[in-house]
DNA sequence: CGACATTTTGAGTCAGCTCAATCAGTGTGG
DNA sequence: CCACACTGATTGAGCTGACTCAAAATGTCG
């Protein structure tokens, strides 16, 4: 693959909301990428530092994270190939927040004033980004929510609603089955809850027949039962084909 | 108090985070406004609408919310005067969730046509409103770290500062004291928290004189012990002038 | 086969919840 | 000026969902 196909992902998934006209895919296409590498568990971007470009992913998945207390993590978000994370930081410099890998992770690096220069000369890929950004902060309310109001079995079952959907719309899911490259800790550390309870309420779900987990696979065995525990409607995700099967 | 003033307000907001050119605040001044009243606990825009307008909060305090489970209220963002809180939906129309008054209000809706020819035309403007957006997404991310990690007090003591310090931001308080006009119970909704709970450890945080609070004034008396508290760093808010006092 | 990471389970504790009163402040009408 | 109504704040008494600590079981991989 080369990096005229990495661009590519940037544009499908910019596609999942709204489609993009020929010229902007084209002006798209010509942005550099310095591609590279990060095993699971590194940093990419850290909190305090001042962004001079952002990063696309390419392959893996990437979290965003803060550190709170005594070394609390919280996962804010999930970002999937396609993203652009940081796109933000084209407006808002300064992190005020971590952006670290999950996975291994393949990112390009694309300088801040190519992007800009898009940006500002076509109005339309201006407002792509924005609406990704908007998106984005939708899920996060979504995600308050779940957090401040809904029960950690409801949470759970919601987070994976939320995950083989996004998969699905970037290609990467049938909407049925899908891999889940993370750790239970680390989908508590999502959810506000702990390794132990995210455990123990996990297999609640397991043995009501919803869902079935293999290492990192799942396959949801009844995806309306699933949505009504979650109380998940994808609305909020803004994409332009709805909810997986 | 014309509308000229009221458009005032905004630009004010705006530039609390960077400054803008004459040439846009022209711009911006000739904006229509269409001037409306709410009483407290009315909504302004519900969930499931298509917006064709958004609104400028002139007076008052508005929410957004979501209604999650058995009618529970998760409170997502405050927004004071100077605000569009609806701006994303001249790019997303579909609201996901409600806006609604918690005072009486007096916003100014306009409709999307003239903004969008705005922010299409001069990009200057449209960042603006692009960093807006992005800000508040950056106060979600600090709500959800406080809602998800932090324990009770800590949450009402950041809930207190970061009020505070945007009052503060746009002239409403001197940094030391200002209107609160909250009941306990939103201010719970807006934490994840029951209001018993918040009464009983809002008491605990008054007893260590970090606050005085009298009918809807607060008062803080000791900032650094309450920040402390709180571990609260304005960083987040992306103010161009920093912290109360 | 180790060595290490992750998942699972058990036991005990506690922060935060619900239910149910009571108290206080603010209007309103007579 | 007082009685009544209403909303919001406060307090008390359990209850329980979620947490911590600790250990055992199960992968996973060189």
């Amino acid at each position: 693959m080369g990096k005229e196909e990495y661009i590519s992902e940037l544009i499908q998934k910019l596609e999942t909301t709204q489609p993009l006209g020929e010229e902007e895919q084209r002006l798209l296409r010509q942005l550099p990428l310095n591609i590279r590498h990060y095993e699971a568990g590194q940093d990419i971007v850290r909190e305090g530092e001042l962004a001079k470009q952002c990063c696309l992913v390419i392959g893996g998945l990437v979290c965003r994270y803060k550190i709170v207390g005594e070394g609390q993590r919280q996962i804010i978000s999930l970002h999937l190939p396609g993203d652009i994370p940081d796109i933000h930081s084209l407006v808002l410099p300064r992190m005020d927040h971590n952006l670290g890998t999950l996975t291994s992770v393949t990112v390009g690096f694309i300088p801040h004033e190519p992007v800009r220069a898009l940006t500002r000369s076509s109005f339309r890929i201006a407002e792509a980004f924005w609406r990704e950004t908007l998106i984005e902060a939708s899920i996060y309310r979504e995600w308050m929510v779940g957090i401040g109001k809904r029960p950690a079995a409801s949470r759970i079952a919601h987070f994976l609603c939320e995950f083989i959907t996004k998969m699905k719309a970037i290609g990467l899911s049938d909407g049925i089955t899908c891999n889940l490259p993370m750790t239970q800790t680390e989908i508590a550390d999502s959810l506000g809850l702990s390794t132990v309870h995210m455990n123990k309420q996990l297999r609640k779900i397991r043995e009501t027949g919803l869902v079935r987990i293999r290492a990192s696979r799942i396959t949801v065995l009844n995806w309306s039962g699933l949505c009504e525990l979650a109380e998940f409607d994808a609305d909020y995700l803004h994409l332009r084909e709805q909810t997986p099967s």
